[in-house]
DNA sequence: TGCACTTTTTGATTTATGTCAAAAATAGCC
DNA sequence: GGCTATTTTTGACATAAATCAAAAAGTGCA
């Protein structure tokens, strides 16, 4: 699986480690439309997204559906505000293609990172990587235009646009559906 | 220092670590409008806010500038971007009040972590406190108003309003100052 | 105390995006 | 291959927030 060579790159792991997190990383199969975490569940799995596309979504005030965000093939992707506090989620997941993914319960990973300081390192890498992504995508809802996100959209997740409906995607950029049908047919960018 | 008693609220430190920390942190003190660090900097230093009030703020397309974040007393700071990275920021830093603060060189914080793996986890414990403050940002940018944008800072940080500048809570709420200016007069929320 | 400087508020107008509704296009399926 | 059901586009109109400009309020300091 790709994960291995992924947490090779990130931090160089022992056959042995390897081996362990293989042991213990259990592989689901989704198929397209599932629900695999709905708002209210506790979370307590880091995934690996081997094959296929989630979404995590939730429902606002007015009950309407929220794209937060998209998880792609080779990502890493737990529900984190349940996941981080061990409380019951506010987020929706679920698959919009068939999905291979590897999960591994909360607990083992404790385990294992307690066991092996290069885990540490590259759970320390995953979370910083989140949180850069986070923190552009803050500077792109600040003060970019809807036109301007969509722009990003396009270089960082260029095949999001294939994938998945018109309004997940509006949702995500924190427009409506109809606003993006507008800008998608723009000939200006 | 109210540093060492927050680190042992997350994860109980034995003297001897406790005090090799203090050992290590430099206090540093700032006076009002001192700039910290200037976009283009490398940033190898973790804070901790003693004392005082951090803004964090880039420059956008059209030069104008944009508050990404305030750092209030009592919490962890660096330029996320350069220090996870080590690479050239986009950010700047300044003082908005005389302040106090504590820093780590990344190296030493990163000595440090091998020798006690207590202190990975509360490294951990801090990415992850960032990771859920981001993502409820990001919700908040998606799709509330400005007006509940800035009831939602009103409920977090409310000392805020007294002590920045408007512009640069407009900035940080998405909106410019006027917009923001008529909000605070409307009577009902 | 008064004067310059900065910050905040107010006003008039424009613009981007939202809303509601319906038509067109696309996809799923017997 | 034709017929629903779903998704996307288009249209007309409404609205929140931006922009530009100027007045008012607040602050620092000689």
């Amino acid at each position: 699986m790709n994960l291995i060579s992924i947490l090779n790159n990130i931090a160089p792991l022992s056959t042995e480690v390897q081996q362990e997190i293989i042991g213990l990383f259990k592989k689901e199969c989704l198929p397209k439309h599932h629900l695999l975490h709905r708002n209210g569940d506790l979370c307590n799995k880091l995934y690996f997204v081997e094959k296929g596309l989630l979404r995590i979504f939730y429902y606002n005030d007015l009950g309407k559906d929220i794209t937060y965000r998209f998880q792609e093939e080779n990502q890493f992707h737990t529900v984190i505000d349940s996941y981080f506090q061990q409380k019951p989620s506010l987020y929706n997941v679920e698959a919009l293609e068939d999905s291979i993914l590897y999960s591994m319960p909360l607990s083992d990973l404790d385990k294992l990172r307690e066991k092996h300081l290069s885990l540490q390192k590259v759970y320390i890498f995953v979370l910083q990587h989140f949180l850069l992504e986070n923190s552009e995508r803050i500077t792109a809802l600040q003060f970019h235009s809807a036109q301007e996100r969509y722009n990003t959209l396009m270089e960082k997740q260029p095949l999001i646009i294939q994938r998945a409906p018109l309004g997940h995607i509006a949702s995500y950029l924190g427009i409506t559906q109809e606003t993006l049908s507008r800008i998608r047919s723009r000939i200006y960018s």
